[in-house]
DNA sequence: TCCTAGTTTAGAATAATTATAAACTAGAAA
DNA sequence: TTTCTAGTTTATAATTATTCTAAACTAGGA
């Protein structure tokens, strides 16, 4: 939950302007109890449904790129050609379910590993992400 | 290794006729000691080189579609809009290096997991897959 | 050798994303 | 408050990845 206030000094203080439509957009991103998996398609059809609110698809993109490089989003791994996103950005894992093609979040500390490998020499390891995925019972 | 009739027999056994250009593009992909991750546009680069061969753009997709249906390649999980293959179809993990780009394979037996979360009511796990991603030490 | 279903191919079509450049606006400064 | 301008939005064009189309080709059984 952010009040319109957080959400301008969210935007500020990554040097982005608060605009009608960027408050809108982080509204619709931030302003949720759940985590949010998305794509600009989806992003796109939730801001723009019942011609409501009109933000071009263009400032979609721009906005979650925007986003992406401020770190209030992060992307997330698929096996399609569309990009997905994700409002959690702590380090997590999900549940991939592939006949809704969902995802669901699993908090970090719900997996823990008893062996991992070394990472090849000169580099070190920046995160861990598991996907598990399901299938009917 | 594998023979060309090996690879014949391969083709033939996923009713796939053995043409010259899917024993060509199979060559490449399986005749190799190390797992190949590809897309379609780096085996394209790798068999037209040189004007050598010739195989259309249109037939390496097909074939790449028809070899991930055939199951003798599997589809893995990125995060730009662009379709990556694995030659290995055993289940796996892989180590991600952010500034080459590029995948290298982690056995699956090199992962071990002390606690994973239930999966939800109805479902199952069907795989689970580990990125570990990379950065400079 | 003939026949035909399956395959390849160039090119068109589509889908996702990014670039362009003109109009608009947030907000600092006058 | 008004002015000014860099940052932003927008429609649209361009680009990139992929899929479709339909004509030409071919593997391989009859
Ligand atoms: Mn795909
Ligand atoms: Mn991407
Ligand atoms: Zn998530
Ligand atoms: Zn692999």
């Amino acid at each position: 939950m952010q009040q319109k206030k957080e959400i301008i000094n969210k935007l500020r203080s990554s040097n982005l302007r608060p605009t009608k439509q960027r408050i809108l957009i982080a509204k619709k991103l931030f302003d949720r109890k759940e985590t949010f998996h998305f794509t600009a398609e989806t992003l796109n059809k939730e801001i723009n449904r019942k011609g409501q609110n009109k933000i071009s698809l263009a400032t979609i993109y721009n906005t979650v790129e925007a986003f992406k490089r401020a770190g209030h989003i992060r992307e997330i791994l698929t096996n399609n050609c569309k990009s997905y996103y994700d409002t959690n950005i702590k380090s997590h894992h999900h549940f991939y379910d592939p006949d809704s093609k969902k995802l669901t979040d699993i908090d970090y500390q719900e997996v823990i590993m008893k062996k991992i490998p070394n990472p090849p020499k000169g580099k070190k390891i920046k995160d861990l992400e598991v996907v598990i995925s399901l299938q009917k019972k």
